[in-house]
DNA sequence: GTTCGTCTCGTACAGTGTTCGATTCCACTC
DNA sequence: GAGTGGAATCGAACACTGTACGAGACGAAC
């Protein structure tokens, strides 16, 4: 049994010197195919088109498209910088890590949808998030917690983004300016929350706003609620509650029920 | 132009009278199938063939595939409650809130692949951000915060579950049980972090416990960091920074700026 | 010149979402 | 009961998809 896991990162890489077609090349065209026309579009056939290659060629380099995935994937983790120490405190290291990847995922709507396929285990990955761990660690966490500070980070951006890009796509193929949008959507809320009056109201409230600037807002809010919390903890200090008791607070699940399909 | 916008939700479904399918069973067969095979096993001739129907029947109670899709993840959030007012402080309904969140998510692993595709505007979710927006009114807070609070909680939850499912999946495709996950893993993250010693310092680290429990310390780590923080923001109180400067930090991207694909 | 690994690629297979037109079925009117 | 019309089902077909397989092409080593 125990199929072992395998993954890109997990198996050697072909050789370097094929003449005309490498791994780089194949990532770099599908990540252009990608930003270009979404994930939908990304086809071996169109990949290979793009290429100017045939499309079954790129199985030489690669095992398969989850594969492409994980490499253009961990692509878009390159992109993404931790600032250096001693130039600046924690909290503004923090803030705009959050934000230079939301950008980095508004450059790159699909990378939502690949993230949560596969585990991230790719270089830029990994050297992404000893970054982050030394950035937290310099901040005052100890053994865990660094890497639950980091997690807790890329999670909300990762989180928020995701209804973000949907309402960008709503946008880009109704047409509608993104300073109409929600003024646009406003028949199609009031049919929906027909019977939700209170709901509705706040919804009017939108109108003064365009869409861009309230979930920058948005954002901001929750980015500001978690650095804030985990400012809280750390001047709790390690005098505070220990591990595993830390919050106080019934948990109507058990956390470690398991309802994985099999 | 300005195609305006579609959805389920803005269609008139058919007439329920329908004697051997109807809208209801096909949602219902589709979140069984889901549940027990995955996203990649729901293709309409599998769900028409669970259905003992034709494959295309389905096309006249539902538009096409992304329809059910909607569909089906209404369904989901119409297992979620929010705890009513009074018998809870909002803390500890917003904590259950998450719990029961993560729960449901792990009840149907898929949800994490649907919410992005489309902006959820269900009956079950509408009522239930109703539901969570009337819970933060009662806490305190006012305006776009009470929407930016729901949204801060059920960002952060989708975004730390999404790599917790990826991880379950490693664990029920390899069949390594959840307990061994993190030992057997190590031989992978030593070859992928071989360069990052410090990095393979804190891995080993994990070895120590299993991966359910440290999935769910970290969940609850994050989670306790948004809470407090979202308490911060109301012990401050309106006498606080205005809203739009909510946060002295530099933005280093304009937040605005749009790179949504054409 | 032959052989061997590297690499490309055409063909084929099973499966996908969806369209279209034909067909069945049932409630209704005359 | 016959006839009509819409509701609903379904088979065939189309343009795709990811990928396995095997036949070739290329260059270097002997």
């Amino acid at each position: 049994m125990n199929q072992s896991f395998s993954s890109v990162w997990t198996r050697e890489p072909r050789t370097a010197k094929s003449p005309t077609l490498s791994r780089g090349q194949i990532v770099r065209a599908a990540v252009e195919l990608l930003d270009a026309e979404g994930l939908e579009a990304l086809s071996m056939r169109r990949l290979g088109a793009r290429l100017g290659s045939g499309a079954t060629s790129i199985y030489w380099h690669v095992a398969n498209k989850d594969e492409i995935l994980e490499l253009v994937l961990d692509e878009v983790y390159g992109e993404l910088t931790v600032p250096d120490n001693g130039e600046a405190t924690w909290r503004e290291a923090a803030f705009s890590f959050a934000y230079a990847m939301r950008q980095a995922i508004f450059r790159h709507p699909w990378v939502t949808r690949v993230i949560g396929t596969t585990p991230a285990l790719g270089p830029n990955a990994i050297s992404l998030t000893e970054r982050m761990l030394n950035l937290f660690a310099r901040a005052g966490f100890q053994g865990l917690d660094r890497d639950y500070a980091v997690s807790t980070i890329t999670s909300y951006v990762t989180g928020v983004t995701t209804p973000e890009l949907s309402w960008k796509a709503v946008a880009a193929k109704t047409g509608i300016d993104s300073s109409e949008l929600n003024a646009a959507l406003l028949p199609t809320l009031e049919k929906v929350a027909a019977d939700h009056p209170g709901l509705l109201a706040q919804y009017a409230e939108f109108n003064t706003l365009d869409t861009d600037t309230m979930r920058a807002l948005n954002f901001d809010f929750g980015l500001t609620c978690i650095i804030d919390g985990l400012q809280a903890r750390l001047d709790r200090g390690a005098d505070g509650p220990p591990p595993g008791s830390r919050s106080a607070h019934p948990q109507p699940g058990s956390p470690a029920r398991d309802d994985a399909p099999g």
